[in-house]
DNA sequence: ACAGCCATGTAACTCGTTACATGATTAC
DNA sequence: GTAATCATGTAACGAGTTACATGGCTGT
């Protein structure tokens, strides 16, 4: 749709970035190495991109003079690296200062079933609630840990802006979370479950036309 | 890899979700109608399929056993409708039930944006943060209509207990964004703009081994 | 008569995943 | 020697999108 040659993806433009990033004294990324630093940084604000997306990915790139391929071959071992090229930064940079971004997209399966929670009672909810919140801490673990890595210096400032917005997000998950989980429990409420509630069914139409 | 059967994807759930909503006295939803629903509700949580995918997804369940698809011939227009079978529901319950759930994934290119702005500075991140503010308040305003739609009934407590969640959401972004806009401008710096920082670009490796 | 909504579907394509296949190097 | 990690790739498939094609019904 959009007419400016050859389109992107925004996953080939995050790669890009994390090319970008590796610097230019760099003898550049393999391909293992660009995967592993998605798993450590990408995956928290978008994905991490499976192996064999990410070769197909760094071919591309350097099909369209986006990335240079290195064949490097030390001893044996067959290391292809890939460094961003001038062109590639160019484009890079267009695709920032593009002013229309989309909306971020949410999957969340833990919301999903909460709302269908009524088929199967408050027992399950909490438990769903729960699970979720040992997760949150465990991610949060892991970002936080970034975090510690990225310090203060000023080269890393957006990382690290990013980096605590993710944190917040949690904490605010998990407070969020929190508060659902008392509103799942009324105060005079025993600790007996009181069953499925029925979703409207047979009592009449949910949503009166 | 789930060997309980043939397996739905979250995507057909969450329709199945949509049609359990629709309650037995109801004459079964199109797949016009379902659409519509899903983007008023599923978009917030999870996605919002295409037409075309809806009508294949329906057909799907239909040929599971899942849903029951009636075709309906009123006048002369086409129209069928489905709505959820008991075999259905049980499947929709045993989803419910089961222990694990995958963490959210989130696809934020806001985010994803702003770690990367040290290559056009804060002036971009900066127009980039405010539009993201204007694109939470529509947002947010879809969905508290939404929430307004569901009001307090004891039948509509799930439902509403996630809007009220995707509600604290969009103010935690808002509000996070707004902290980072602060960030962007301490408080000695002018209003001229310093121009794109390097990211460690020749000036040493960035992250040391 | 024409626009806009209701309604359904097929075809081609993209993005991304898992499974598979291969082999070298390093640490114990 | 053998397990873990480094390293690269292909093939098959699934999920989801856009583009296309079709047509009835409703209000102005």
């Amino acid at each position: 749709m959009r007419s400016v040659s050859q389109d992107l993806s925004t996953t080939s433009y995050a790669l890009l970035g994390l090319l970008v990033f590796d610097g230019s004294p760099s003898p550049g990324m393999t391909g293992y190495e660009v995967k592993q630093r998605a798993d450590k940084t990408l995956r928290f604000y978008w994905v991490s991109p499976a192996m064999s997306q990410v070769y197909t990915e760094l071919e591309r790139l350097a099909r369209f003079g986006l990335a240079s391929s290195t064949s490097d071959v030390p001893g044996q071992r067959r290391a292809r690296r890939y460094k961003i090229t001038a062109l590639g930064q160019q484009r890079l940079e267009q695709w920032l200062a593009q002013p229309e971004v989309d909306f971020p997209t949410l999957k969340h399966p833990v919301a999903l079933r909460l709302l269908m929670s009524g088929l199967v009672g408050p027992e399950r909810a909490r438990t769903l609630l729960e699970g979720y919140l040992d997760q949150l801490a465990s991610r949060r673990a892991d970002l936080l840990q970034v975090r510690g890595s990225l310090g203060e210096a000023e080269s890393l400032r957006y990382p690290a802006m990013v980096a605590d917005w993710g944190l917040d997000y949690y904490d605010s998950e998990a407070r969020m979370v929190h508060e659902l989980l008392v509103r799942l429990r009324p105060a005079g409420t025993a600790a007996t479950d009181p069953g499925p509630t029925n979703l409207g069914q047979s009592a009449g139409p949910v949503s009166p036309r």
